[in-house]
DNA sequence: TCAATCCGTATC
DNA sequence: ATACGGATTGAC
């Protein structure tokens, strides 16, 4: 009883069986399933194939993992249903990748694939397929397109970077190189980028670049259709809709594409024979995923680097922990610029602490700017340049600080952020929940505590009453600015929407970075850098850049003498005695108080796990961190992922929801 | 002694 | 989720 129609369905000659991921959100099911292909199905069920399959009694999607002769499984095997679309969605490089983000990050295979594979889109297949076959399904040779007629080629914008050479020669060898580049400010990195793309073309290799948002694709794509003209690449991201996502998706699976610009989701682009890898601002938090397994681009990257021998680069003004964490570790090298170029490069940068002397001017005194920066602006104005002012969000939450050096106020016992229950007089911590009233300073010694009221906020408003006939123009959340032309005019911006300005800007205001500073997130100082560094990167070399906080705080060092690096290094090496990621590895386990103790009685620790916590959190569910010795990490993944399997394979009722080494731990 | 029902477990 | 097998219960 094969089937309904029993002898009418028999089994292919050859290859008979195929493996496959099954579609359901159950950790135990995360290992493939052994099914027969029918003699019907056996050319349109193939390694990669997206398929429909009966499991425990209803149907389901499957990836087809590969054809097989035997099986392993004792009883009776069903047949595939059918096959879903004329090309396989995986192969054997993204399969592979999948299942290594899914082993990171403790999820499951289909999780990952479904951040990768855009939904099926039947119309956009039947367009591709019919373009294949007019163009006689040729896939462009890009080689030979006469790029050795450009003998100076790409490596001309690249000769500020003393390091660069050797990357692009790797490159342009098909070697996998890893670097760090740090943007000098002012640079055309999106045509950098693009430079680095033609030399991998130029060596037979494709390319996936991943930047934050919508604005930076575009650059990234207005540069590429300039070095490489029409048609050479796509751009991949989730607003283009469904159909015109699947159309460019299968353009770049059937090999008749092998550039892809895109979001997060691009990372895992199919692109054959791939060669180069680049990330965009990797510290920018639009790079983590929010859906499970709630990867990180950058370590999706750098996994599909190791395991494709594609080469990386993990790019930007700004420099993650992350990021000189591979570079410590030799593991990948920096490209940046001599201290000399940079001079030339940058801006002046002052410091002005938030106490700053009183200001004369009501308007100005209404809109709390410092008065230095309000020297810088209006010389600026009355030069004819623009003025960038950048203004945190509201909205951050409260915490506390020290009293005289307003430093973070952090935990004694686990490093978590200390904060002011309602009703509590002494200070607790966030993730253990342990009073601290015998805290003190461990920069200088204070014992009091001050409570932070960030988030505070200036209008656009006020602050144009304080140059009056200026035109104001805003960028925010709500209405993002691509650019500005060149004529003076207060551009008011929340980090992250600055527009460009044509010619750069003769000056920024970088307001409330105190506020930034003391958010009671453990990345508040990588972060404020990070935003301040994408500013002051749009200023003229002979313009200024005004940063509202106190000049002896290691973020405003590091701003003022443009040097990401080496906060980068002091940041791994404060990770490193916090025990927090990259130097460790953490996971947050977040659920009803019973299922996480459950999750955690059931996972099999290492020996040298630490468990902090439980403490709730605002609404009725609880947290606990788990952290381990770095070396350790695959391993409490792995633990995590059996834990999770074992719950839900007897149906444990509520999930638990596991995120390894989170980004924002508040 | 056998059938109806319950519960746990695997799902190919 | 659903389906199946083994255990359990209840009626003859």
């Amino acid at each position: 009883m094969s089937s309904s129609r029993g002898a009418a369905t028999e089994a292919a000659v050859q290859l008979p069986i195929a493996r496959v991921m099954v579609d359901v959100a159950l950790a135990h099911l995360d290992r493939p399933f052994d099914y027969l292909v029918s003699a019907e199905l056996d050319a349109a069920v193939q390694a990669g194939s997206r398929v429909r399959v009966r499991f425990a009694g209803r149907l389901v999607d499957g990836y087809v993992l590969e054809r097989g002769v035997d099986s392993t499984h004792g009883a009776k095997l069903a047949f595939i249903q059918r096959a879903i679309g004329a090309t396989p969605v995986l192969t054997p490089e993204t399969g592979e990748l999948f299942r290594a983000v899914a082993d990171r990050y403790a999820g499951s295979f289909v999780d990952v694939a479904r951040l990768g594979i855009p939904p099926r889109h039947a119309a956009a297949e039947a367009s591709v397929a019919k373009l294949a076959s007019h163009l006689g399904a040729a896939p462009s040779t890009p080689d030979s397109s006469g790029g050795s007629a450009r003998l100076a080629g790409p490596a001309i914008g690249w000769g500020r970077y003393r390091t660069a050479g050797s990357f692009l020669g790797a490159v342009g060898a098909a070697r996998a190189a890893r670097a760090v580049w740090s943007a000098l400010p002012g640079e055309d990195w999106a045509s950098r980028l693009a430079e680095v793309v033609e030399t991998s073309l130029e060596a037979g290799r494709g390319a996936v670049l991943i930047v934050p948002d919508a604005r930076d694709l575009a650059r990234v794509d207005a540069a590429l259709s300039t070095r490489l003209g029409p048609g050479r690449h796509v751009a991949l991201s989730a607003e283009l809709g469904p159909a015109e996502r699947y159309r460019r998706w299968l353009a770049v699976r059937t090999g008749a594409c092998r550039v892809v610009v895109g979001t997060r989701a691009a990372a895992y682009a199919p692109v054959t024979e791939l060669g180069l890898l680049v990330i965009w601002d990797d510290g920018d938090d639009l790079h983590r995923e929010p859906r499970a397994p709630y990867p990180d681009t950058r370590d999706v990257l750098a996994l599909r680097s190791s395991l494709s021998g594609a080469a990386l680069l993990i790019a930007g003004y700004a420099r993650t922990a992350e990021a000189q964490q591979l570079v410590d570790s030799g593991w990948a090298h920096e490209i940046v610029a001599d201290r000399e170029v940079l001079r030339r490069a940058a801006p002046h940068i002052v410091a002005t602490g938030d106490d700053f002397e009183q200001v004369r001017d009501p308007a100005a005194r209404a809109a709390r700017l410092p008065s230095l920066a309000l020297r810088a602006a209006r010389e600026a104005i009355q030069a004819g340049a623009p003025v960038l002012v950048q203004v945190p969000r509201r909205g951050y939450i409260p915490s506390l600080a020290c009293a005289r050096d307003r430093s973070p106020a952090r935990c004694p016992n686990c490093s978590g952020p200390l904060a002011t229950t309602s009703g509590h007089a002494i200070a607790t911590c966030r993730w253990c929940g342990r009073p601290a009233g015998d805290w003190s300073c461990p920069v200088c010694g204070e014992r009091r505590l001050r409570a932070v009221a960030v988030g505070s906020g200036r209008t656009a408003e006020e602050l144009g009453r304080a140059f009056p006939g200026v035109p104001v123009r805003t960028s925010g959340r709500e209405q993002v600015l691509d650019v500005v032309d060149s004529s003076a005019a207060l551009v008011v911006s929340t980090p992250g929407a600055e527009p460009i300005a044509s010619g750069g800007y003769g000056a920024a205001l970088l307001l409330d970075g105190w506020a930034m500073l003391s958010r009671p997130d453990l990345r508040a100082a990588e972060e404020t850098l990070r935003r301040w560094l994408n500013a002051a990167a749009l200023v003229r070399p002979t313009g200024r850049v005004i940063v509202s906080a106190d000049a002896s705080i290691p973020a405003v060092q590091a701003l003022i003498r443009w040097d990401p690096a080496g906060s980068a290094a002091r940041e791994l090496l404060e990770r490193g005695e916090l025990r927090f990621p990259p130097s460790v590895r953490m996971a947050s386990l977040t659920g009803t108080s019973s299922a996480v103790a459950e999750l955690v009685s059931a996972a099999d620790f290492p020996d040298q796990h630490e468990l902090i916590g439980p403490v709730p959190l605002a609404d009725t569910t609880v947290r606990v961190l788990v952290r381990v010795p770095r070396a350790l990490g695959s391993g409490l993944a792995v633990v995590l992922h059996a834990a999770a399997a074992a719950r839900s394979a007897r149906k444990a009722p509520e999930a638990v929801k596991v995120v390894l080494d989170p980004t924002e731990l508040i």
